[in-house]
DNA sequence: GAAGCGTGGTC
DNA sequence: TGACCAAGCTT
């Protein structure tokens, strides 16, 4: 299959020449791989996307009849977190809070209670205040633009450019997770990439870019994809990948990862923990809760005063008189 | 730039 | 079985 790397054609690495700039030494190599050049990557368009018409998957955010609203509420719920728990809530949302407006028209309390055991509950808060600001200052319509976007709460660099992309068709970096580690192996030839994203993935990923508007939010969709289906972070299925004879990282024998250790995340004994009990709780009493109930929670007083207090302070519990506590009205 | 922020599934 | 991982954002 990739017993041959001679073949010019396919060879992602060519020679496109650097910017001209200060001469360093080695650490002129730390600005990372050349870019393949344009005859590469319009193959890599065809082959990507071709593949994506073939295998992608039917989520109901991609639904021809999606709107924007759908797209943004998919995007929010899908930071950090699996598309299988997403699909029932996103549905639930959507079929409750068809538009932007009728969101804003709820209390966010409630939306902290419809994201359900999601995950990073200020999420729903932020979700709840982007929609606020979009029946207020667009009209209720989500805003095309990416700066407009980005203004959003809740919504960074990733979400702006792949609600602009999805929802609307424009040409923009999608730069996720996914794609980041599908460019990290086909063009970088690492199995994974930096912990931080650097000015040379999207210097990378800019220049892989599609010219063509509708080609490039397709190919945003395409390496999204094909980095959740097929170049899996744990173990890649380089046997069904439509561009694994021109990978970078194949083609170096898939070494390990070397650099520093991939960001673990502690769960058991966190704060993160305790919010979470404590949350739960007020998720499933539509009455507000005395202070006794929550301290049954967790056992360190403490540690269980502190998530308390900061679950106040982030908006997403009310603290009343006599020491009640419920979902922000 | 690093740390903090939920939850559940997987190997 | 306990890391690791999942379409990031904010401070």
């Amino acid at each position: 299959m990739c017993e041959d790397r001679k073949d010019m054609s396919t060879d992602l690495r060519d020679s496109r020449s650097r910017a001209a700039s200060t001469p360093s030494g080695p650490s002129a190599a730390a600005a990372g791989p050349p870019a393949p050049g344009p005859r590469a990557v319009a193959e890599l368009h065809d082959l990507v996307i071709d593949w994506f018409d073939e295998n992608a998957r039917d989520l109901p955010w991609r639904a021809p009849d999606a709107g924007a609203w759908s797209v943004m509420v998919s995007e929010f719920m899908l930071q950090q977190t699996p598309v299988s728990r997403v699909l029932p809530v996103h549905q639930e949302w959507l079929a409750r809070w068809p538009r932007p407006a009728d969101l804003a028209q709820e209390s966010p309390g409630e939306a902290v209670r419809a994201w359900g055991r999601l995950g990073y509950p200020r999420r729903a808060l932020r979700l709840h205040a982007a929609a606020t600001a979009i029946a207020q200052r667009h009209g209720g319509e989500v805003p095309r633009e990416h700066d407009e976007l980005l203004a959003l709460p809740g919504v960074g660099e990733y979400t702006a450019a792949a609600v602009a992309s999805f929802a609307y068709g424009r040409r923009h970096v999608v730069l996720d997770t996914n794609v980041r580690r599908v460019f990290a192996r086909l063009v970088s030839g690492t199995a994974y990439p930096p912990n931080a994203t650097t000015a040379a993935e999207r210097r990378t990923a800019g220049g892989l870019l599609p010219a063509d508007e509708a080609t490039a939010a397709r190919w945003a969709a395409a390496t999204m994809e094909l980095g959740a289906l097929v170049c899996a972070a744990r173990s890649p299925a380089c046997g069904s990948c439509p561009v694994a004879a021109r990978c970078a990282w194949r083609l170096a024998g898939s070494p390990a990862h070397d650099g520093p250790p991939r960001r673990g995340q502690t769960y058991a004994g966190t704060d993160r923990q305790v919010r979470g009990r404590l949350l739960a709780v007020l998720r499933a009493s539509s009455d507000p809760v005395p202070q006794a109930v929550l301290d049954g929670v967790w056992h360190e007083p403490v540690q269980r005063a502190r998530a308390l207090d900061g679950l106040v302070a982030d908006g997403l519990v009310e603290p009343l008189a006599d020491g009640l506590y419920r979902l922000p009205a």
